[in-house]
DNA sequence: ACCTGAACACCGTTCAAGT
DNA sequence: ACCTGAACACCGTTCAAGT
């Protein structure tokens, strides 16, 4: 299963990452201990110093897989429509929702202010940014197609992330717990509000 | 200034939730401990006992009184521009991001999901069940003049709460700290986006 | 290189005791 | 009623020491 290769576990990095993410989705982000996670990976409670600088690079290391798999989902839709900016875009505001919802406690670890500026890795900067330019692309895409209005693609896209992102979030901490409880529902939701952030609220 | 009236404070409970506060906008949630708020209001580390369960329930009046001020400005849209839904709609969109802005770590508090459900107070709910309660009002006015699509209003209150709500977590979090950094720049990417909201992204 | 155990300062919470 | 000090279990972090 794992490498178990050199001293005593081969994979500690992963290792303890995976722990991590467990308590984190388990208990959220005041659940989880330095301790409890080297406990879970089998080492003492000093050996997640050798491959995080503290607790606070740990979680930045959580949340930049969070990005990681954001950025993916958004270059994915782009491929998987190349001739459809549209539907790039549906897919991309579902991609967005479903990963804020399969991971709730990453989505509140990398958006939630628990992290301040100050702990952002580089690498976490960069894999944000790259879920951006995702986005940014795509809009782009639909601009080139003549199909958006005519405004700055910065603007464009910055007004469907805060939508798509509100959502997400006021779905992942739990707001909308009575509005919207199965995943039939928010489909349909975010199809719903698409739509209407495409057509415009006004008559 | 405080009251002093009683065997030690008089008022230690708003003494301490003005602690918390400034620590918690000055250090973030994590740096926000009950021994040093109690330290801070001069009292022993115990003494936030007596006024508060523990120290979620500390954190969640102060999550609290983020919804309490969220909930008057949305009801005070309503009370500036009585004649007017477009009018209430735009203040309202920009007192929730001014909020977001003047106080981001309680904005992360309420939204950032370190509270979870659990620890969630009626008073917190109620307020802010108040606060979406005044959004939904300021959609109904404008269904009502016959200005808005013809769409649930639940759903319209939630797509632009999502927006706004959006938009002011990544403020608060600082994720937009290269886009927009002084407030002209955001009341300008406001209305920018509330006009695209309101006339729709597509031709 | 990688890991451990002891140690330190700090924290949340409880409780018997004081006024 | 309101507050305190001692106590306990837990935590993040450092460091000398082990293989």
């Amino acid at each position: 299963m794992a490498k178990t290769s050199g001293y005593h576990h081969g994979d500690l990095h992963n290792a303890l990452l995976a722990a991590a993410e467990a308590l984190l989705e388990k208990q959220g982000v005041g659940g989880v201990s330095l301790r409890e996670v080297a406990k879970t990976a089998g080492v003492s409670h000093t050996a997640p110093y050798r491959h995080f600088k503290d607790k606070n690079a740990l979680l930045a290391a959580l949340a930049t897989t969070g990005y990681v798999r954001l950025a993916e989902a958004m270059e994915a839709c782009v491929r998987d429509h190349p001739e459809d900016p549209l539907q790039q875009m549906s897919q991309a505001s579902h991609a967005y929702v479903e990963l804020a919802i399969g991971h709730p406690q990453v989505t509140n670890l990398m958006f939630g202010g628990v992290l301040q500026p100050a702990d952002w890795s580089d690498e976490l900067g960069k894999e944000s940014n790259r879920a951006f330019e995702g986005l940014l692309t795509i809009v782009r895409n639909g601009q080139e197609s003549g199909r958006y209005v005519d405004k700055e693609t910065r603007e464009i896209a910055l007004l469907v992330w805060s939508t798509v992102h509100g959502f997400s979030m006021l779905c992942s901490a739990g707001h909308l717990h009575e509005v919207a409880e199965d995943p039939r529902q928010i489909t349909a939701l975010v199809d719903s509000m698409g739509g209407m952030l495409m057509q415009g609220i006004l008559k």
